[in-house]
DNA sequence: GTCTATAAGCGGATAGAC
DNA sequence: GTCTATCCGCTTATAGAC
C-alpha cells in the first residue's frame, strides 16, 4: 500500500473528529486506530492542534474538486445543488467533519475558528460572484445575489445539520431543489 | 433579590455553556461565577449532566413565549420571522446556547442529543401545521408546506451559525425577510 | 448549605531508550 | 520510527466535617 503513515493518521483523525469533535476525540483513540501509541503519533504531528490544522487543509483539497468543479459551475442550478446535498450523504465522513468542526469552532478559543471563518467568506464570495456573472445584481425572482449567496450557504449547512441530528423521513436534496428553484425565479436556470 | 440559588447557577451555566460548550465549560468555572465551590454547586445539581438537562428545560420555557406566542402566530410572516432573527441578536446568550449546544449534541454520546432531536421535530411540525392551516398543502409560491418548514428551520439555524462564526456586514434579518417573502409567494402574507 | 480533603481518571506533552 | 516511563494539569465526583 502506497499510503504514507501521515495519511493513515489523518484518515483516522478525520473519522474520530467527525464522530466526537476535536475536543471529544483523544490522541490515544487516534493512535490506537492506526496501531500506534500516542507518543508514536506525536512523532508525525507534534501537537493535537497541528494535526487538526493539517487535517483541515487536506479536507479542503479533497472537497474542492467535487463541490466547485464538478457541480456548482454547471448549468442546471437547482438539481446541481441538490446533488451537492446528496453527495454529502454519500460521503458521510467528509460532510460530517465539516459540520461538526465548524460548529465546534464557534466556541471560545477553538483552534479552527479562523479557518472556518475564512473558508465561509471565500465560499460566500465565490457563490455571489457566480450568481452575479449569470444574473447581475438580482436573480429573476428579485432576490439580491448577495442575499442569495448567504441564504444558500445557510441552507446547505442548516439542512446538513438537521439531517445529522435526525436522519428521518424528509428528503433533503429534494427540499433543496424545490427551494432553490423558487429562489432563483421563473426564468431559471 | 428573590432569585433562588438554583436559578443563579442555571444563569451562570447558561453563559458558560454558551461560550465554551458543555464539554468546554467546567463545574469549577460555573461555581466560581456564583461564588461557590464546585462541591457546593453539586449540592444543587448532583451531576454535570443533570445540570445540563435542567438548563435545557428552563431555556425552552424562556424562549417559547417569544418565539411562538409573540411572533410566529401573527400575520405578516416575512417581517415576523425577520424579527425572530433580530430577537436572537438582542438576546445573544439565549440564541447562542441553542446553536452551540445543538451543534455539540451532534457528536457521539452527547447527553443533549435526544432533547434537541425531539425539540427540532416538534418545532418543524408546529411550523408545518401553521403553514398548512393558512395555505393548505402548498404555499402560493408552489412550495410544499413540509419542505417550507424544513427550509425555514434550516435557514434560521444556518443564518444564526453564520452570524456567530463571522459577525460581518450582512444583514441577516433582512436576508431572512427577503428569502421568506419569495418562498411564500406572490399572494403573501 | 457550604466547606475541606481526597479519590480516581483522562488529557496532552516531553525525555530518553532502543 | 516507535516505544516505555513519567510529568503535570485539569476534570468529575464522593466522603465527611462544620
Amino acid at each position: 500500500m502506497g499510503t504514507t503513515r501521515r495519511e493513515e493518521i489523518l484518515d483516522a483523525a478525520m473519522d474520530l473528529f467527525a464522530e466526537h469533535g476535536y475536543r471529544g476525540a483523544s490522541l490515544d483513540q487516534i493512535a490506537e486506530r492506526v496501531g500506534l501509541t500516542r507518543q508514536g503519533l506525536l512523532h508525525y504531528f507534534p501537537s493535537k492542534k497541528k494535526l487538526l490544522i493539517a487535517l483541515l487543509e487536506r479536507r479542503e483539497e479533497l472537497s474542492r474538486e467535487h463541490l466547485v468543479a464538478d457541480h456548482i459551475v454547471e448549468k442546471d442550478w437547482p438539481t446541481q445543488i441538490a446533488e451537492v446535498v446528496a453527495f454529502d450523504r454519500e460521503h458521510p465522513a467528509l460532510a460530517r467533519i465539516h459540520t461538526i468542526l465548524m460548529a465546534e469552532s464557534l466556541t471560545e478559543g477553538h483552534p479552527a475558528r479562523e479557518h472556518f471563518r475564512d473558508h465561509q467568506r471565500a465560499v460566500r464570495e465565490h457563490i455571489a460572484r457566480l450568481l452575479t456573472e449569470r444574473y447581475g445584481d438580482r436573480l429573476p425572482s428579485g432576490l439580491t445575489t448577495q442575499a442569495a449567496a448567504v441564504a444558500l450557504l445557510a441552507l446547505l449547512d442548516g439542512l446538513q445539520q438537521q439531517w445529522l441530528l435526525d436522519r428521518e423521513q424528509v428528503d433533503h436534496p429534494e427540499v433543496m431543489r424545490e427551494v432553490w428553484a423558487i429562489l432563483l425565479g421563473p426564468a431559471a436556470p
